[in-house]
RNA sequence: GGGUCGGUGCCCGAGUGGCCAAAGGGAGCGGACUGUAAAUCCGCCGGCUUCGCCUACGGAGGUUCGAAUCCUCCUCGGCCCA
């Protein structure tokens, strides 16, 4: 099986390469023939998130270029809970909530690679199965004897809260070991060589490393890719409200998920597309040229919307949510047919309601909190008085008195807060 | 354990008896301008039956006509000493 030697230099040119152990050997040993590389993922919610998705797609990378590649869940890690990047201690999950965790996330890891391709299937793999039998004695002579305390507090993550008041557990403390472990594991039963993570993962890559060489012998490899951060320069992951993007339909519908990225501003977009799509590079930055020749027809937003949608949520689910886009701002929502409408109550926030409250006085408020719409009578208030919203396209004054005048095709009325926010209601009992 | 300083709205952070729903900044929301962009400007930004009322400044009491502001106890945290 041969493989691409163009992807380290891809890789870089998408500046997806932070740190990496020496280059020299990397590219030796990567061009050499397939290599073995892991990127492991921690359980801590029950659905993943962009910021999982560089280093998914880094394995896919990988893959594409006739790598061997084991897709990790934390199904141990996830019970003790990483510390790096966190400025406090973390409450342990529950067994409940662990194993739901990881049911939710397990499908969303198999989604992004081939386990079927012939001559190298990806691997998906639980490190809880070489984990949970271990005994603390074996675990304290056969992986706490390699690493010294000195090397485990000379990290950032772990100095910061020592440092602090609340101070670091033991158990946090110990992360880094485990998944050190994880790594020599994989190094000496799966021929896996490389270790993959985000920038916060440098310090745990390392420490694997140290230990494959002290225990086994051996020399790993590591490679760390910039987390992805907004132009604020917090993490990616959550919009501008602070929802966390997810990359679960359930708990962020594909809809809001194409329009994240329309919304993308045009600072950002070269670097998205690079590091979140397959695209090949020339691809993009002619998408750049011709974007920055007419930048208000957004055709970087639109591509990276396409592509990110696309992956993430399937061809069909993209189709539907730029559909649905194309209604939202495209036009007037009130000329839309009885069907579009039904579509969109599966792509918008849709609420349903009694008809009882149609041409009475003062109901429109209330409805608008119930709704969800708004969080409060008071900013709904606001709003109307800010003119802020509408229903059907037409800006609604305060004492606005929700009618059956106001119903498109008798059951429907779209009301818009603000320019971007549509939403249903349907009164239809 | 002793001492000392502190816990304010989504976050940071002013406020030491009435003019405090509480300065200022950030975030967020609406509006204008645009390209569903950025920047900028304007407005809003606890709730409610909105000229007023209710809830709120760690918790519980108390002093006072009146408390985020004073007192007592509790609780949590910083720092210093042990």
């Amino acid at each position: 099986m041969s493989v691409d030697p163009e992807l380290l230099d891809d890789l870089r040119a998408r500046g997806l390469v932070q740190d990496s152990t020496d280059p020299a050997e990397l590219a030796d040993r990567m061009a050499a023939g397939p290599i073995k590389a892991y990127v492991g993922f921690d359980p801590t919610a029950d659905s993943l998130h962009v910021g999982n998705l560089v280093g998914l797609l880094m394995l896919r990378r990988f893959q594409d270029a006739g790598h061997h590649v084991i897709v990790l869940a934390g199904g141990a890690t996830g019970m003790v809970g990483d510390p790096s990047g966190k400025s406090s201690e973390r409450s342990l999950q529950s067994d409940d909530q662990l194993a739901e965790n990881i049911a939710g996330i397990l499908p969303q890891l198999r989604q992004f690679l081939d386990f079927e391709r012939p001559g190298n299937p990806a691997t998906l793999l639980d490190n809880r199965a070489w984990t949970v039998g271990m005994s603390y004695l074996d675990f304290l002579r056969d992986i706490g004897k390699y690493v010294t305390v000195n090397q485990m507090t000379a990290k950032d993550s772990v100095r910061s809260r020592m440092e602090s008041s609340d101070g670091i557990s033991y158990t946090e403390f110990s992360y880094m070991l485990l998944q050190a472990h994880d790594f020599a594991w994989l190094y000496e039963q799966e021929g896996c060589h490389m270790q993959m993570g985000g920038s916060d993962q440098w310090g745990n890559i390392v420490t694997g490393i140290d230990l494959i060489r002290k225990k086994v012998g051996g020399q790993g490899l590591g490679l760390t890719f910039p987390l992805l951060t907004k132009p604020d320069g917090t993490k990616y992951g959550k919009t501008a409200g602070g929802d966390t993007i997810w990359l679960s339909a359930a708990k962020f519908s594909p809809y809001a998920f194409y329009q994240t990225w329309i919304n993308a501003e045009d600072g950002e977009i070269e670097k998205l597309l690079l590091r979140l799509t397959l695209l090949p590079v020339e691809e993009i930055r002619a998408t750049m040229a011709e974007h920055n020749e007419a930048p208000h027809k957004r055709v970087a937003q639109t591509r990276l919307a396409v592509e990110l949608t696309s992956l993430v949520h399937g061809a069909d689910a993209m189709a539907g949510a730029r559909e649905a886009s194309a209604a939202v701002f495209g036009g007037s929502v009130a000329h839309l047919s009885e069907d579009a409408l039904e579509m969109l109550s599966s792509e918008l926030p849709t609420f349903s309601t009694s008809r009882d409250v149609l041409g009475q006085e003062a109901a429109f408020v209330p409805l608008l909190t119930e709704a969800g719409i708004t969080a409060s009578n008071s900013e709904a208030n606001r709003l109307l008085k800010q003119n802020g919203l509408s229903v059907n396209d037409v800006k609604v004054p305060v004492d606005h008195v929700i009618a059956t005048a106001d119903l498109l095709h008798g059951r429907y009325a779209a009301i818009r807060k603000g320019k971007k926010h549509l939403s249903l209601l349907r009164f239809d009992h």
